[in-house]
DNA sequence: AGGACATGCTAAAACCATTTAGCACGCTGC
DNA sequence: GCAGCGTGCTAAATGGTTTTAGCATGTCCT
């Protein structure tokens, strides 16, 4: 099969004209005054020869290459943001780009080894994505070379793609004021005071304010804080513990994620509490974890799959300078009590 | 910065030499006969100029670019088993090449156009990936281009990478019989009877003779098994029920993958059976899961992220007929109680 | 009749690196 | 004095495409 891949110049050839005339017509140059004939000769003889142009060979002319680089930290890795990835891919693939994925573990040098990598097979642009939304520290690129932020922000690189987690941040409190909680509310995995010193990524402080903000606009106020060190179920679970131990019993939490819920989930059943009967329980960014908890955990969603696609569509727009702001829609389970 | 990249030519004018020379002595071309003073002015000259070489240009010549094709259906998509490409990144990466990496969604026609699409960009090989090990239909791609399969089979490329399903479905076992079980073990999620017209990946199969074989060869007997016909939380929870409804309370649970051992795990929380004291679990998978519950589950993991590396290593050694088979190393937890 | 212009096409350069073939020079051996 | 050979290097072709510049013809206008 396929000894060989065929040329333009076999093209050409075959349709008895020169590869200029069957370059031009295969790329639908619009000012050629070649005739209907011979478009119709360059067709068929592509068509009959199964002619693909060949990308290295257009890419040293044109410089452009259909290709796009997607450097990242660790998002392949961790799996937990690997939406970015799927929706850069299918946003890519629809504009019939295809996407060369490096993966640096976010060490620097591997990251400008990276870069240099792409940027030898001339791909059009680069996106550079983060796990956890931060400001990335990007190595020097040509001018020229279109670069966009995903989950990330970089003071050279202004075009940037975020979740909306000031909306987001706001609309949990709404769930839970619109089932008709008013009081017992808890705060799970963030504390002002005491986190204040911790380190987390860049859009956490704006879902806090969001949440705050969202209390605040209904008068309402947190009946606990509790700070966890790591977000994870563990935590969640000791917090939970803690609360209760102290004869705290929150009517409805907000988790500040998924895992946090579901370490909270734990506790709460050991404890013979009920969800949602007894707590209704809101939280952040719809895990994998959320669909398979009994019963399913009501949460506002990390668009990940969202902002993948916008960062290509941005890219080859050539970028547009700011923050793109991606909605996180919320997904409803069986988590809150029924309103009334 | 880097108005334009310099090119092998502005290397020769720099070092006073030609192309050639140039040409040859960044490539460590062995039986040149270049002057040692030449190699230093020609290291001196690209050190200066920050000189890459253009990987398109160079693939136009040689036909190698340094890029491999990954191909898959569901495995970015589904976080599940990203570990493939996180592996193939790495491995990748540490041989000085690059991902170029395509999704499919499984769908034929987008499979060929996947494949056109790397073939276009002259990749080196292509690695074929399902995130569930199984046949694999593959459109023809050229003679001369090597593939392996990844997690897949298929007749016509004969290298694959697969888990050695058979040793892990046995380990599983031995670890409730190195704990001591030798009575009121169940299985959960496979019985023969009713899942042989289920299609199951083409591996399930074979964990499940690992299975049986461990158990006939310490000459044990299932005190039940439960088909599941989605191997999700919900579909171990209602098997478990169902169990325990008919008054059988197993002492250890072999379960066919994580999601059904946590769904296991909540049926035997809401009935007060403790894990492991009550009852032990064992399982199959190292889904993310395994480590958020409480307890830990003891699990045989798929070892993704070492497949992912097999099979590029597989790829840029010419490709070696067969399957491989990759260990699935048994992750300790805490769900199996200790022996005596 | 002859210049201007439109029409339909092509030759050749350019992109950048690799590779084949071979040139020029100096030395050795006879 | 010269054939033969080793040494150190280079000219030019090659790979596949795009693009610039321009060549023939034929038509129209005055």
């Amino acid at each position: 099969m396929a000894s060989k891949r065929a040329t333009l110049a076999d093209v050409a050839r075959l349709a008895g004209l020169s590869p200029t005339a069957a370059s031009m017509i295969l790329n639908g140059r619009p000012d050629t005054r070649l005739s209907q004939d011979a478009h119709d000769r360059v067709n068929a003889a592509a068509e009959a020869l199964g002619y693909r142009p060949n990308v290295a060979a257009r890419g040293l002319r044109t410089d452009k290459t259909l290709t796009i680089g997607f450097i990242s930290d660790l998002v392949a890795t961790t799996r937990f943001a690997s939406g970015l990835i799927t929706g850069a891919l299918a946003a890519a693939e629809e504009a019939g780009h295809v996407v060369l994925v490096v993966e640096t573990g976010g060490d620097p040098a591997r990251e400008s080894e990276a870069i240099g990598a792409v940027l030898d097979r001339q791909v059009d642009g680069i996106i550079f994505a983060t796990m956890r939304a931060r400001e990335l520290f990007v190595p020097d690129i040509p001018a020229g070379t279109t670069a966009v932020m995903l989950n990330a922000t970089n003071a050279k690189h202004p075009t940037s793609v975020l979740p909306d987690e000031l909306a987001g941040g706001a609309r949990a409190v709404e769930l839970l004021v619109e089932a008709g909680h008013r009081e017992g509310i808890a705060l799970l995995g963030q504390n002002d005071d005491v986190e204040k010193d911790l380190f987390r990524s860049a859009t956490v402080a704006r879902r806090v304010a969001g949440i705050r903000g969202a209390m605040a606009g209904h008068g309402l106020e947190f009946i606990a804080e509790e700070s966890i060190w790591l977000w994870e179920p563990e935590g969640g679970y000791q917090a939970m513990r803690s609360l209760l131990d102290r004869g705290v019993v929150p009517r409805a939490l907000v988790c500040m994620n998924d895992r946090i819920a579901f370490g909270a989930y734990q506790a709460l059943s050991e404890a013979g509490l009920a969800i949602p009967d007894d707590v209704s329980i809101v939280s952040f960014d719809n895990d994998e974890l959320a669909a398979y908890l009994r019963p399913g955990l009501t949460t506002v969603a990390l668009p990940h799959e969202a902002m993948g696609r916008r960062a290509v569509e941005l890219l080859l727009a050539g970028g547009v300078a700011g923050e793109t702001l991606i909605p996180m829609p919320v997904v409803t389970r069986a988590s809150i009590r029924a309103a009334g």
